[in-house]
DNA sequence: CCTGTATTTCGCGCTTTGGCGAAATGGCAA
DNA sequence: TTGCCATTTCGCCAAAGCGCGAAATACAGG
């Protein structure tokens, strides 16, 4: 028996894709899976300006993709959901050989 | 040793991210993990209009997470990225439990 | 309190997305 | 061919997202 999702359950999912449908905001995921960092590393990585960049982490805040956390001036950033990680290995592995192995990438 | 992904890269995981981020759309992936459904059943399920939903299905067909298959007059669709579903699961649990079952939910 | 540094918020144009009905396409069937 | 039927594409408009510089906020140090 499956339950059908209810549309705000669905909402807030797709709230989560959203927040990592840009290529800038991936790039910082990406910074962060070795460990946390400042703004100040994340403006350096992505290229973008201070304001810009700051937006994408308050989206990714909001999606609870990330957590901050306040230590002196600077404001550090952490990821939150491990999983994406994993979830992009297995997006990765799909582009390159079409088939076999995604089956076995999750779960 | 971690590789700095392209641009590319990321444009090319981005671009999956944001056809998952609608909720109608991640209705539509719901629906066809039980199997494969027509259109008809989808426009139904999802209470857009038919031109709605097919640019819906040709979003995530375009993104690689479905393909279709034209059988007669009929469309069928069915999903071609099977984590996707493990990694809805990972967010519900994320979302629910706030923290420790996280880690275990992929790979 | 005042200054400087780190970061966020605001306001603006600009591009993209989402949804609809109408028109176009592709095939089966008569 | 003619006519349906299932589906897609087109043209329009409203709404959301993006990037920037300027202004606002937060806070440590003197």
């Amino acid at each position: 028996m499956k339950i059908r999702p209810s549309l705000r359950q669905l909402e807030s999912r797709a709230a989560v894709f959203k927040a990592l449908g840009h290529p800038d905001r991936l790039r910082i995921l990406d910074d962060l899976a070795d460990g946390e960092r400042c703004v100040c590393d994340l403006v350096a990585s992505v290229g973008s300006s201070w304001s810009t960049v700051s937006r994408h982490l308050s989206v990714l805040k909001a999606a609870g993709v990330v957590g901050d956390d306040k230590r002196g001036l600077q404001v550090f950033y952490r990821v939150a959901l491990p999983c994406v990680s994993s979830f992009v290995e297995c997006l990765d592995a799909a582009k390159a050989g079409q088939a076999v192995e995604v089956r076995r990438c999750c779960r």
